[in-house]
Formats: structure tokens, C-alpha cells, sequence
RNA sequence: GCGCCCGUAGUUCAGCCAGGUAGAACAGCGGACUCUUAAUCCGCGUGUCGUAGGUUCGAAUCCUACCGGGCGUACCA
């Protein structure tokens, strides 16, 4: 490690930018720097608004690129908590759900507290507890879970509540002016849970025992209630349960997108009235779309994960996470095999760099030190352009053509490769495929292709790649195309509905001899090739 | 109003923090392989670096103002 310590105490890479922050602010704990309990904590939370998207994964790969880095600067033991709020109350029903009138009926409460609409869980927020974990595993980041209900009913969260309960005014004045005049009126960093109908109340405290540990609050019909802030009966608002929490867990880093840029400095003071220091803190921009406009889950612009990783591998979408962190990009489907290609070269790169460099380069944070050896050697954007040329959906077929340009290459000894060749399948067949325009045969044309068929099959059963191509020209010289180029451009376009093509010769081995004839005597009889 | 981000080649962007002859990819254009094709090879970029000032021997890069685009600045999380 001490060959890398000087270069990554100087990197300008963000990540070592981060973590040097994080080393600072560990400067003043003591002779070893090691925090009290033991480990420097990272946090990131979820809203239980909704299903992962693209934001989580953002956030989890960015704080484990500052997590990596920080590795290098420090033996002091890290942990990454993935927090979910699971504890809010719903406040309306999300669209796209089964049972959303069953869901309608237990507006209010926590999500925890709420029968799982689909079916599968303890709880709707365990449902989605479940779904956020899943797509955290589904890229391999390691993570702690930890659950807002699970922190506030055991207790963990009891002297922290206690502690904001003993502040209680001070945190008020801090909240109070930001706050519109309606919201100010019943506002308390306490939420109690109704005992009686189990839901999160934003009504007015009205008393409150410090030694206790109680507050009493106002419900709708008048009717005053004493309840502890502690072990589960009372929530706290947003701002200030963001801080107690930070306080209770004792988190050190977390990051946040710029919409809560208030929400930060808000918290941050009432962090400092608990007599804790605030997290350090990453502000990163959001993500537009194509036209430069907010990506927002409820408008659907923008592009899902799921849809990245259908045409390129995850460390893709890791790379365009790296980038300008601090900048708001645009993320829509164009910008993907860019990323494929500056991905794959940045990891060829990094085998012939020094340590300086490498820990500049995008592939050392996406791969925590150490990227894969193997070179793709083709770009992604040949391979894309090689599956529509190809025409085909099968990736023996595609294997086929990279083959001949990489002869040494198989999908068992070149796993990168396959994936892409994977990637560009389902590019080929989402948007090349549906684009295809089949024009149907003229008459001349039929009987050459009636030609070229009866010629194919009069081939003996092992005939190769050559005599195919030669055929294939014997039959265009014999009828009235004027010049080559035209015959082969017709049977592009009659067969395989596009403008260019492979070399026939080597296409039609691949394709089998068989199913080539048969697709010729389909377009002689004036079928459509489309299905 | 206040705060932040962006404005560099046809397009998407890098370069700006530590000032020193304007870059990449894609698109486009021209040529080669004379058995088409391009998934190949070769060649081709003066773009007011948003505008105007300032600092400097020197500014895309630092400072100021302005213009244009985006977002935040209620509530909720």
C-alpha cells in the first residue's frame, strides 16, 4: 500500500478528493485517527416513494468509488449503510401498483405497517426493502441494510430521540422560517403514530416531558394523547430525522443530489444542536434527458437501468457515473455505445499506465483497484454495426463474423466480447429489426433469385464460403442487372430489408444452406420477410 | 431576487482547478482493396472556445459584467 499511498494523497481524481475530506475531518479523533466506534461509516438513504432506479444506482456507485479510494489513504475499516425510510408514511398511491384501492385505504401509515400489495411480503415497505436490496445485489456492492422501522422500534434510535426532544426549541427555530405559514402552525420535529389508527400525524404538540420522554399532541377530533418519542411512537420529520439518525448511527460521509441542498444545511445545524458534527457531504447534479430537461420518475423521460443493461454491461453505466459527477448530464439511449467504447479503452489502457495515472482512470474506480485483463478489440460500435449487417438474432451466427476477424477468439475465452456480442443482439432487435423495410422482388428479379436458388442447391452439401460467393456471381452476370453492385444491393434489400449487407458468400454458410434457399423461394412467392 | 450547473467542430463531448501553438468520437467528403459489401486501410477540420471588458509577455483556461439554456429556492421525502 505505501507505494500507492503518496500518489492517491495526491490524485486529483474526485474520489480521492472525497476521501482526503474524510481524512481531514477524522484529523482531531485521537492519536490513530480511528473514530470511536471503530470504522468510518458511509451512508445512503432511500424514499419509499418508490422502486430503485437509476438515482440509487448512481448514488451506491459513486459512494463506493469515494469508499475504495478512501481503502487507499487509510487502514481505518469502512461500512456502507443502504437506509431505507421505511418508516414514512404513504402519502399517496404510486401508479403501476396491483390493489392500489386496498393501498388507498392506508394512506398515512408507515409502510411497514401496510399489507404488501403484491402479495409477496410482510409489509408494503418490506416489498420494496426487498426490491432495493435485490437490485443492490444485482451489481455486487456491498452494503449494510438497515431499516428506519427496525432502528426506531428496537431502540436504537431512543437517546438520539431523546437528545432532539431536550433540544426541541432550538431545532423548531431552526425549521420554523423556511417553513410557509400553514405548515409552521402545527409544526413539530415529532410526528406521533396514531395508536388508534396507526398513521404518521403532523399534528401540534402541545406538551412535552424532557424527563419523561413524552410529548402530547392534538388529534383531529381534540382529543389530547401522551405518548413516548421513543421506541417507535413518534417519526421524526424529514429534516430532523435525517440529522438524528446521522447523530445515532454516527454516519461520516453521504452524499446527496442538488435538490437538497437546503435540506443539507438544514440538517447539518441540527446535527450541531444534537453536539454531533455533520457528515461530509457530496453534492452531485441530476440527470437530464435527451433535451435537456429534468429526469423525473413521474414523467418517465430519461432512461431506465433496465434499459441500459439490456444493451451494454453495468460497468458502462459505472463509467458514466464516474464523469463529472458535479455536472448535469444527459442520459438517454444515444449516449450508451459511447460509454461501451470509452469504457472498454480505458480499460486497455490501464494495463500499460503507472500508478499515478491509473488511479486517474475511470476503470481503477469502477473495479476497485483492478480490472479485468481481458481486451474486447473490437469496439462496441462495430459490433452494433456488425449485428445489423448480419441480420441475424442468433449469437452463434454473430460469434460466426467476429471469428473471422478474430480467429483466436471464442465466447468461453473472451467473456467481455460475449457480452457485447450479447448487447448488440438485442440492439439489433429492439431498434435495427423493427426498422427494416423489405421491398418485395420485380419480375426479372424473381428469376434470378429462382436462378441462385436452384444453383445453391445444386451445391454439394459441404460447399464453402468461396464456391457460395462464386455462385452467387455466376447468377448475377447471367441476368440483366447492368452491374454487380445492383444485384447485390437487390438481394440485400429483398432479403434482408436493409441497404447493405455481409459478403453473401460467408453470410449464406453461417446461415445454413438450407435456410437460404428456403428464404429465397419465400421471397420469390412474394412473402413478407418482416416476422 | 438569491444560489448552483451548462454554453468549445455538423452532432455528442474532453480540455479549464496548477494560463503557454485548439482535441476525441461519430457524422460527412475523397481515395484504396478491381468478386459486390464494409465490419478494413489511407487522407481531409481556421471552430468569433456564448458576448464584452480586465489581469498577463501570453487567456478556452484566472477576474468582472452581461446574454442564452437548465435546475433549486412552497409542500413532501
Amino acid at each position: 500500500m505505501s507505494d500507492i499511498l503518496r500518489p492517491a494523497m495526491e490524485s486529483r481524481a474526485w474520489p480521492f478528493e472525497e476521501a482526503r475530506k474524510i481524512l481531514d475531518r477524522l484529523g482531531g479523533g485521537g492519536p490513530t485517527g480511528l473514530p470511536g466506534k471503530g470504522h468510518v461509516l458511509f451512508e445512503t438513504g432511500y424514499g419509499p416513494s418508490g422502486l430503485p432506479h437509476i438515482g440509487t444506482f448512481a448514488e451506491v456507485a459513486r459512494t463506493t468509488m469515494v469508499r475504495h479510494a478512501f481503502a487507499r489513504l487509510s487502514a481505518i475499516p469502512t461500512r456502507l449503510i443502504a437506509f431505507s425510510d421505511d418508516m414514512d408514511g404513504l402519502r399517496r398511491v404510486p401508479d403501476n401498483i396491483p390493489n392500489r384501492e386496498m393501498l388507498a385505504e392506508h394512506l398515512g401509515k408507515p409502510l411497514t405497517a401496510i399489507p404488501d400489495p403484491f402479495g409477496t411480503h410482510e409489509s408494503f415497505g418490506h416489498h420494496n426493502n426487498a426490491r432495493l436490496k435485490g437490485f443492490l445485489d444485482e451489481f455486487g456492492f456491498d452494503y449494510s441494510f438497515e431499516s428506519a422501522t427496525e432502528c426506531y422500534r428496537s431502540g436504537r434510535f431512543d437517546e438520539a430521540l431523546l437528545n432532539v426532544l431536550r433540544h426541541y426549541d432550538e431545532i423548531t427555530e431552526v425549521i420554523l422560517p423556511t417553513l410557509g405559514p400553514e405548515r409552521r402552525a402545527t409544526y413539530s420535529p415529532f410526528l406521533p403514530v396514531c395508536p388508534r389508527s396507526g398513521r404518521v400525524l403532523q399534528a401540534p404538540v402541545i406538551a412535552r416531558d424532557g424527563d419523561a420522554g413524552t410529548i402530547t399532541y392534538e388529534d383531529e377530533d381534540g382529543g389530547t394523547h401522551e405518548v413516548p418519542v421513543t421506541g417507535g411512537h413518534c417519526k421524526l420529520q424529514w429534516k430532523a430525522d435525517w440529522a438524528m439518525r446521522w447523530v445515532a448511527l454516527g454516519v461520516d460521509y453521504e452524499m446527496s443530489g442538488k435538490d437538497l441542498i437546503e435540506s443539507v444545511k438544514l440538517s447539518g445545524r441540527i446535527c450541531r444542536i444534537l453536539g454531533a458534527k455533520p457528515p461530509e457531504g457530496f453534492t452531485y447534479e441530476l440527470f437530464l434527458d435527451e433535451n435537456g430537461e429534468k429526469i423525473s420518475k413521474s414523467r418517465g423521460n430519461g432512461l431506465a437501468v433496465e434499459e441500459w443493461l439490456r444493451y451494454a454491461p453495468a460497468q458502462s453505466l459505472s463509467l458514466f457515473m464516474y464523469l463529472s459527477p458535479r455536472k448535469a448530464k444527459r442520459l438517454y439511449f444515444d449516449i450508451i455505445p459511447r460509454h461501451v467504447d470509452d469504457y472498454l479503452s480505458h480499460v486497455a489502457k490501464f494495463a500499460r499506465q503507472e500508478v499515478p495515472e491509473r488511479l486517474a482512470n475511470p476503470a481503477w474506480h469502477i473495479h476497485d483497484g483492478a480490472p479485468p485483463q481481458e481486451e474486447a478489440r473490437l469496439s462496441f460500435a462495430i459490433l452494433l454495426n456488425l449485428a445489423s449487417v448480419c441480420n441475424t438474432e442468433d449469437r452463434a451466427v454473430l460469434w460466426g463474423f467476429v471469428s473471422r476477424y478474430l480467429p483466436e477468439a471464442t465466447p468461453e475465452s473472451a467473456p467481455v466480447l460475449d457480452s457485447l456480442v450479447g448487447h448488440a443482439i438485442n440492439y439489433y432487435r429492439d431498434i435495427v429489426k423493427p426498422a427494416k423495410s423489405y421491398r418485395k422482388a420485380n419480375e426479372m428479379e424473381r428469376s434470378a433469385l429462382s436462378d441462385l436458388a436452384g444453383a445453391l442447391e445444386a451445391l454439394p452439401a459441404g460447399a464453402g464460403a468461396e464456391d457460395i460467393q462464386a455462385q452467387v456471381y455466376e447468377v448475377g452476370k447471367r441476368h440483366p442487372f447492368g452491374d454487380l453492385k445492383s444485384w447485390f444491393r437487390a438481394l440485400y434489400e429483398i432479403l434482408l430489408g436493409q441497404t447493405h449487407g455481409p459478403r453473401m458468400g460467408s453470410f449464406f454458410v453461417l446461415y445454413g444452406l438450407g435456410e437460404t434457399v428456403a428464404l429465397i423461394r419465400r421471397a420469390i412467392e412474394g412473402e413478407d420477410l418482416a416476422g
